[in-house]
Order: C-alpha cells, then structure tokens, then sequence
DNA sequence: ACATTATCCAACCGAATGGTTGAGTATTGG
DNA sequence: CCAATACTCAACCATTCGGTTGGATAATGT
C-alpha cells in the first residue's frame, strides 16, 4: 500500500531534472512555464516531469487562470525520507560495528 | 558529482524487489541464490537487480569460491538520506509557515 | 472578436527496464 | 575426470521513459 507510493517518489527523485525542479520550487511556488525557463528541454518535457512529481505526491499543481501553480508537498516527501529513516537507522548499528571493525582492523591485511 | 550517483541511488530504491532484496541484506549477507529464493522471478533476474544495487553502491558482492557474497553497504544510502534530510529541513520551515499560514487564515480566503 | 499566451494531449522515437531463456564459466564433491 | 552447483552473460521481448513535435483548449489583453 505504502510500498507502491514508495516506488513513485524514489522513481520521480531519481531524475536530476526533477530533483532541480524540486529544488527550485523549494524556493517558493512557480508556474510551470517559469519552471522549465532553466531547462534546455521542451516545456512540455517539463509539463511531463511535473506530471511524475504530481502522481508520486511530491508537488501539486493548481489551475489559476490560464496559468498553472505548481507547489511541493514536503508531506510525500516524509514517506521517502521515513522509509531511509528506518533502514538507515538499522544499518547504522551494522555500520557502526562495520567502522569499530575497519578502525581495529586498520593496521592488519583486510582478510 | 554526486548527482550522478544519487541517480543511481534513487532509481534503485524505485523498485519493490530490490528494496526488499535490501531488506533481507539488513539481517544479514547472502548469496545470490539465498537472495533470489523468495522472490518468483528467475535467479537471473535477481542476479540483475543485484548488479544495479551494486552498481549504486548500495550493495557489494564478493566472490567467495563458488558462491557470491553480498552484503549491503549503508555508506550509499547516507547520500540518499543527506538529500532528503536537507530537502525536507528545508520544505519543513516552508511547510510549518504554511501550516500556520492555512491555520491563521483559516477564517478567511485562500486569496 | 481575435491573436496571444499558457498549458496539456497524442503520436512518435530511441534508449533503458524488468523480465525470460539458454549457453558459458568457475568451483566443488565424488 | 565428471557431474552438479552457483553464478554471470548475451540475446531477446514487452513496457516504460525522457524527449520531440504538432495540434487542441482555455483564459487574457487589446
């Protein structure tokens, strides 16, 4: 249930387009029209990346006028960052007796 | 530079069977055919997911005579957790001046 | 009214994905 | 040595992706 929203936002973030997208909306909201301006690609290129931002609940469009204003939803975000949260947390035990073994272990062949 | 790399990290959290493939590694190293058992896809295809995880560096593998350790490698996943730990500070202040936003003017129009 | 602006939609394209199957390469056990 | 085991690799297939272009569609400005 949760699992497929998951395969959505980690998909939509792995694009560096719109991780930049992402990151210029942080700065505050936008029309999709200012938001592609940066790019070198085709507005709707953009259109179509804020459409994969829209269905992973990442950013929310909203019809003004003729225009489109887009926004983030940070709360979509959470999701992702809950599930690294979670699995980062159990690794870091794993790791940190990974570190203590390396550090040990420095000065010794690594086998 | 590191751009490029959480490409890779993110598009490898995109898909169900790796992450639990990730999951299974957070208990504890496996082999290749240890890994693919539960899983009703083709060992190859596990051997796939793997090489993607691996190629993120998320996930190392080890030949061990004739069998391929793999253990996971939570290094990677810092990266992937650092953008969304600044992301969502970032969106969080954003986020909380909206709350109070939606929530003082509650009583009167969006606009 | 009408041209302009802002955006989406649909068709198309090449490349990458996730899957399969079958052959190829080591390593192991008898 | 030989058969079985543990994988990887290569070829193939259907689907999806990121991109383009060329209209629709709808609101705006004059």
């Amino acid at each position: 249930m949760v699992e497929q929203s998951l395969d959505h936002i980690f998909r939509a973030l792995a694009d560096p387009t719109r991780r930049a997208i992402l990151d210029r909306l942080a700065v505050g909201e936008a029309t999709v029209g200012h938001l592609s301006e940066p790019f070198p690609i085709s507005f709707a290129a953009v259109s179509k990346h804020l459409g994969v931002l829209e269905r992973a609940g990442l950013v929310t469009r909203e019809a003004r006028g003729r225009e489109r204003m887009c926004r983030i939803n940070p709360a979509a975000l959470k999701d992702a960052h809950a599930w690294l949260e979670i699995h980062e947390r159990f690794w870091a035990d794993r790791l940190d007796a990974l570190d203590q073994l390396v550090e040990t272990s420095s000065g010794t062949t690594h086998r």
